[in-house]
DNA sequence: CGATACTCGGATAGGTAGTATCCGAGTATG
DNA sequence: CATACTCGGATACTACCTATCCGAGTATCG
């Protein structure tokens, strides 16, 4: 999995916690995450493309969250940063060998497909339930506050 | 995930079908299924080194299974060729930039990766339920048993 | 008992997707 | 209207997956 998939997930928990009316360029979120600024501007342009966040240009342009925190699963994220392509993919090699038949005999998928296709649906669906609200919660918890301070300080640093 | 899970698991369903005392070298999995032979005996060592396989060189050797087929689960073979290592890396951003705190602050896991982390084990729950033996008897419904016959017979003909 | 032909196992190149970066088009501001 | 700042796509670099080969070892056959 992408490591932009965290980059993302974090970068939405932050814009969740912002006041409506504040955008952050994507150099102020790489500022705060410390990671590289040129690297997640391509990921924040897949999440803006999903619909996720939304872009505002000029002087005080920047990233904000497009719906509410409750209406963005993890799931959509995942999907928007690394594609909603299938993990495992099936190549059909029942049908190669000396043991085919003609393709018409193969109507139903793969039964070995049918079943990584289960699992990842399972993954798929317990991303889905996870919010980026859900995870504001025990994000607040399993720090001390004294971050919430710090980050609401450096925010009024950069937003002067 | 790498094609070679793929491989791996119709090769397990082939050994799982071979009467107890015959062995398929590599070259004839490769055959059967239509893929490259070199690269497939890559993806054998890997079962061979988790104790899903034994190997037996020489003359009459090759390839059989090391566990009775219900004692071999998808995430057995997944675990062996792709390795055990968690889809999701957190890589403690938590702890980077202007608002972190000393490492002490950070006892529990972060939200994030707890929550990516459960998606994934359900997937792996999902994947370690399914064993090769289950697989065995959806692979034989799906298809016309002419299937089985041409491939008792290809065995037939390399056995001689 | 020895030669032989066949097997696995690890070490060695190539290709594709992810990683990292830059500069130009466009916009809200002063 | 000039300006400074933003996003967006086009461009190199890197690591993993893909693909291959040859040597060590063994059961067989003469």
């Amino acid at each position: 999995m992408s490591e932009g998939v965290e980059w993302g997930i974090h970068c939405c928990a932050l814009l969740a916690v912002l006041p409506d009316d504040i955008a952050l360029p994507a150099s102020r979120l790489a500022e705060f995450h410390g990671v590289p600024a040129a690297y997640l501007a391509k990921h924040l342009q897949a999440l803006s493309a999903a619909g996720i966040v939304e872009s505002g240009a000029g002087r005080r342009g920047g990233y904000r969250l497009a719906r509410h925190p409750r209406d963005i699963s993890l799931l959509d994220v995942v999907d928007a940063i690394d594609g909603d392509t299938r993990v495992f993919r099936c190549s059909e090699i029942r049908q190669r060998g000396p043991a085919a038949l003609d393709p018409s005999c193969y109507r139903k998928a793969c039964g070995i497909a049918r079943a990584m296709w289960a699992a990842e649906q399972a993954w798929r669906d317990a991303l889905a339930q996870q919010t980026i609200a859900d995870l504001l919660v025990g994000l607040a918890n399993d720090v001390p506050s004294e971050a919430a301070v710090k980050a609401a300080a450096w925010l009024q640093e950069v937003s002067r």
